[in-house]
DNA sequence: ATGTCGATTCCCT
DNA sequence: GGGAATCGACATA
């Protein structure tokens, strides 16, 4: 869930990929640097960096030192389509599918669609939410068919099956 | 100080 | 499916 100045999205997660501490593709593999460093907090920090122009999210997973972090790759939005298409500066591509598929089908996409920017890096995901501008995981409405693949754009590790999709779902990157 | 390299996206063929 | 854009983090010197 987020919430800043224009309303409040919700959305749902529909694609991730893993990065444990000890896979060369994860960004905390080679030990701790400027960057990587919130990865090795709790589980439930976000470890937010930039790629390109694009910003990417991640959820920490392991205990504090670890250094491992769930990637978010896709989102379902299911409520504030209209300012998330702003967000993105989309006219009117926001409605359901296929439509509205290209709204937060990618990791960057995403985070343009929920206004998430590097200042959340380091945040508590699970904490107390604050008033406003905030950003908060909530639990999941109920169980689900996961389907497991390879992950994607990576160089390092290239055929380990990381990658979880929602089965069935059509707000997948791909 | 300089060079390399993407956990991406968009546009083109 | 392929390549360019583009910039900060990181490694090397």
């Amino acid at each position: 869930m987020r919430t800043l100045e224009g309303g409040t999205i919700r959305a749902r997660i529909v694609e991730t990929e893993a990065y444990p501490h000890d896979d060369p593709a994860c960004h905390a593999f080679s030990g701790r640097t400027e960057r990587n460093h919130t990865m090795f907090e709790k589980a439930g920090t976000a470890y937010v960096y930039r790629i390109h122009r694009s910003v990417c999210l991640n959820v920490v997973t392991g205990p504090a030192g670890r250094g491992e972090a769930v990637l978010l790759r896709a989102l379902e939005i299911t409520q504030g389509i209209e300012l998330a298409a702003e967000l993105r500066r989309l006219a009117s591509v926001a409605k359901l599918p296929p439509e509205g598929r290209q709204l937060a089908n990618g990791p960057g996409k995403l985070c343009q669609a929920m206004g998430i920017d590097p200042a959340f890096d380091g945040h508590d995901l699970l904490g107390v939410p604050k008033r406003d501008n905030e950003l908060r995981l909530e639990p999941a409405d109920g169980p689900v068919r996961i389907d497991t693949s390879v992950r994607i754009g990576i160089s390092r590790a290239v055929s380990a099956p990381l990658r979880f999709t929602i089965a069935g779902n059509s707000y997948v990157s791909r």
